[in-house]
DNA sequence: AAAAAAATTAATCAAATGATTAAATAATTC
DNA sequence: GAATTATTTAATCATTTGATTAATTTTTTT
């Protein structure tokens, strides 16, 4: 069985005040944790070493010397979101055993349940993936392509499309929709909400319901076959 | 008959060297083409005066001369865009004459059309509604709520789920979906490139696919229903 | 062509910002 | 408890970056 994501630091942030006081953090953590929520919901260049020491409530300069400078404490950072989340989705992906049907209902709890736990790693992950040449780092050091993990779930995928005949539907849509279904509801979740009308407790529920739901229309999805009906002008 | 979305400046850095000299292009135009660029690219606060000088040729103190500063060139941009996509998007969600299925067959055709005529409109679209607490702009400027518009295709989703029943999915489910079948390929098209083994040429082909696919894909969803066997644990 | 206006440039300013230093304080070790 | 090490602070440096200025060139008007 597979364990949900469980995000692997703790943020003071976040806390209630009478938590803070309950446990003693370090000025180290305290400053992890602001940088983490900062560069997350502004990005690397709009969050300041300022905003951070102020939010994490310590000296400036303790950014430098526990993390030496400012792009330093970013690729940490980045690092644990990136191997906190992919340790359980590699083996997911890459398990020869398992039917396509029930690898799909894992995944998406496996990732609907992450984001719920961790509201900025969607944003995280598209942002790592899609801006990797705008975002200084080190060459692709957290691109971490899911390699060959992925390429036997696509083959899953393939094989079941096959049994459909000649017209069913590229295999990479099959992969679009499903990440579509999962990721953007999180990443704009702000639209969804104002454009359907809900609040935050609305959405959870919403969140939730889909656990269930987007197996079922990935499936159905993988019905719909392209004909003259379908394509042709 | 709508009619589909069109760029309504002309971008010169994407222009061929050939074309570049057919044309004369006023240095007011290539500092917002490249302007333009950067920010959807990299953000405002990663993009640099001195970059869009640089990218568009011109001397620094020009971008002060013709926009005043950078953020009232940021806020031109935005306008620029959000006026020219919103035009026809609030007539087609606010039609009243018009058939849901229709409506939903129009609504995809808009947005890919407009998105495939310009890459950079689908995250700039997210990032003004998503973070428009963290983007500098004089209080929700851009944010321009489809308002009106959207309760009116709210409200035939509902009808239409209605004829259902009780265990009729949320309404919200369906707009959740459009939406992210939409937007979410754009945004991440690097992603999904590598997650499905596309180029740029079979992406385009499979947005194209799309406006014909999605619309049966969502109409499919509408059919599921909500039952023990579904939520239920 | 002279005068006026518009466009462009190089040089420079001022504030923001990442980083460092040296001194002070607290914690740990011996 | 003295010595040593780790942590924290205030002050400061150096670079980046948005913006301005004053002079120069180009274009337009008269």
């Amino acid at each position: 069985m597979f364990k949900p994501f469980i995000a692997t630091y703790l943020c003071v942030a976040k806390m209630k005040t009478a938590e803070k006081h309950s446990i003693k953090i370090s000025a180290e953590e305290k400053i992890k944790c602001s940088a983490r929520e900062l560069f997350t919901q502004k990005g690397f260049a709009a969050t300041k070493t300022r905003d951070i020491a102020e939010k994490a409530g310590i000296n400036l300069a303790l950014l430098n010397y526990y993390f030496r400078s400012k792009q330093k404490l970013y690729e940490l950072i980045m690092e644990e979101n990136m191997i906190a989340f992919r340790t359980g989705i590699v083996r997911l992906f890459g398990d020869t055993a398992m039917e396509m049907e029930e690898k799909i209902e894992k995944i998406v709890e496996y990732y609907i349940d992450a984001f719920l736990a961790n509201r900025d790693l969607p944003a995280f992950i598209i942002s790592i993936i899609h801006t990797h040449q705008h975002t200084p780092v080190p060459d692709n050091k957290f691109y971490i392509s899911i390699g060959n993990a992925q390429k036997v779930f696509l083959e899953q995928i393939k094989k079941h499309l096959q049994k459909k005949g000649i017209n069913a539907i590229h295999p990479a849509h099959v992969i679009t929709n499903l990440m579509s279904l999962i990721f953007f509801p999180f990443t704009s979740s702000t639209m969804l909400k104002s454009r359907a009308g809900l609040n935050e407790n609305d959405f959870i529920i919403l969140m939730q319901e889909r656990k269930k739901l987007i197996p079922i229309w990935i499936m159905s999805m993988m019905e719909t076959t392209i004909n003259s009906k379908n394509i042709k002008k």
